[in-house]
DNA sequence: TCATCTTATGACACCGATGTCATGACACCG
DNA sequence: CGGTGTCATGACATCGGTGTCATAAGATGA
């Protein structure tokens, strides 16, 4: 691989011109440059990051650690929206700027993060971002003095910058459009106990208090079985007993859309069509579930590209020291995407 | 960020003596090893991968091209397994090595590769990846001399070593497995025509003869509409012709579980139970879409893990220059994974 | 015409590691 | 006791660029 000695020497000019020519930071008369440029690209030459990096102390490099890559291969449990999505978002936003992206996974292995961190430190990373798999508090090593970092899906105690979803608001938003659509009765069958759930239940149940209507516990239930072998039957049980209300539910929202994908089955099998008999609402917009089920899924969209947009802005104006009045923890919203598994109350 | 200049100052050494601390390779007094390691901790050293692989000449990157984290975002065409199931092999051999995996992605562009490529050329990659969303032909612009470089699900005519998935024996081992279970009569909705379609529909012809089987062709239809609005009914309608046959098929084999899930949809609108009116097969053993099916779907396994390591294992034998007897162009074979949508027949 | 400024270029040091070679202190052996 | 080998360490050059400063040629102006 030529050098700009290689490219000096054949221009037959010193390296520092050759260097004005790549960098264009200062004059250089038109032959000359032509000259440089013909041995360029006669030796083939590619400049060395390596090199530059050393020199001007700036490696152009973002380091993002997740477990997006290898999360959903071995352990069978379950699974929402790919955080990969998350990583799109960042990685569009960086390729813009110029910004090499650099991803390492932990394999879902926490303890392999140090590690990790300290070969993007090697790197001279100009700035961290981890994203997790899900909305979630967490801890990590301390960085040193200077190191910017950015937490996605997640957030600490140490105030380092966070981009969640709103949970809060996306699930109200959700049962607002619901109940504009005439439903009254809405049954939720959430996700296992989480930072998300919690949110989301507040949500339901504002979007209810704004509508005046009343909040029935028994209208809520956890319908994540973690994929056990009964689950099926287990959330049957649940859609049964709610069907035997005086007044029963005409929509079921799901926790997230695959478990929307396993109820569309439960109700098939048990010979209940989908709207027809009952309505279903999904989260996550996962759009390779919600576009595929037939019929297409109502659901809430977790943003997570705009999630990742808004990570890898924030985390570019940390780096170049640019005034910012983003708060530490921003809360992303998502849209409501209304496709035909719901139908329209009277 | 501290040097070994800094530490050696703190040490009262030379820098050649920290650098034989951090690389072990000469014999130092324990004492002094002890009064480097002190002062490494103290001052919080991280070597510097720049400076270091400029010296060496050996940068211990790999660079990967790819489509995969943009692939699924805007573009809502019909995708089947996720090629990021490739990169999660690929990350896991890379790991082991300790060689650091760099993912560029062509955002669905492929005029953006050569840029790609020479930002990766820049990081004086000692290895180049590239990965396709489907098995096909390829050709990307030339490397430099002596770059070495692997095609995964994807191959050229320049003779690139490549992996590729085993279509062929795929589809055949997987109409192999239905005829031992009593079924006579296979229909094969296959994808659209594309190299693995082509592979496929021998295999499945192969598969037919093996057992002494008539090859009908009414009984293999594309049954891939590009999610038009009138997929189900068109799909439907095919169904309808088969089943109206004097001797109907027991099985329904689709080009993948992404089109098997959508059958279950159609099916089931239509009063018909899977597996007891129909036994479906799938392709791609997509985990999230085959476990979580209801009844759970039988299907063929797309190896891309599989492909992803083999990927890595022959890249590192090329990059250290290992003698090997790899074939140009390697074919993965999946396993076939039976779930409940296929039942015996007598 | 000479001082001053601009343009175009080169010499040289430096970024942070490591490879090569030299050197001093011992231990070992005949 | 002197020659040889090993151990432990340091001096110095080098990898491929860029920042700083110097300098020569030509343009400008008083």
């Amino acid at each position: 691989m030529p050098t700009i000695y290689d490219i000096a020497k054949a221009a037959q000019v010193s390296p520092k011109t050759v260097s004005r020519v790549i960098n264009s930071d200062a004059p250089v008369r038109l032959e000359t440059r032509q000259q440089v440029e013909q041995a360029m690209n006669e030796l083939g030459y590619v400049p060395s990051k390596a090199a530059r990096s050393m020199r001007s102390n700036r490696s152009g490099i973002v380091g993002l650690i997740t477990g997006a890559v290898s999360q959903s291969s071995e352990i069978s449990e379950p699974h929402g929206l790919p955080d990969l999505f998350i990583v799109q978002g960042i990685q569009r936003v960086l390729a813009d700027e110029e910004i090499t992206l650099m991803i390492a996974d932990t394999g879902g292995l926490a303890k392999r993060i140090p590690t990790l961190i300290n070969t993007f430190l090697q790197y001279r990373v100009e700035g961290l971002i981890y994203v997790a798999d899900r909305h979630q508090r967490i801890s990590l090593p301390p960085l040193p003095q200077g190191q910017q970092m950015i937490l996605v899906n997640c957030f600490d105690d140490q105030g380092t910058p966070a981009i969640v979803p709103d949970d809060q608001k996306g699930q109200h938003d959700l049962v607002l459009s619901l109940i504009k659509e005439g439903h009254r009765r809405i049954a939720y069958l959430c996700l296992h106990e989480c930072i998300a759930t919690e949110l989301r239940i507040t949500g339901y149940r504002k979007a209810l208090d704004a509508a005046g209507l009343p909040f029935d516990l028994g209208l809520v239930q956890c319908g994540d079985f973690e994929r056990c072998e009964e689950e099926p039957q287990l959330q049957w049980q649940i859609i049964q007993s709610w069907l035997a209300l005086p007044d029963p539910p005409t929509v079921i929202c799901c926790g997230n859309d695959e478990m929307a994908m396993r109820i569309y089955g439960v109700l098939r099998t048990q010979g209940m069509a989908v709207p027809e008999a009952i309505s279903i609402a999904g989260y996550d917009n996962h759009r390779s579930i919600a576009e595929t089920l037939y019929p297409a899924l109502t659901t809430m969209e977790l943003p997570y590209e705009s999630m990742g947009v808004a990570a890898a802005q924030h985390l570019i104006q940390l780096i170049r020291n640019e005034p910012n009045e983003t708060p530490t923890l921003q809360r992303i919203r998502g849209d409501v995407f209304w496709r035909s598994s719901v139908i329209a109350r009277p």
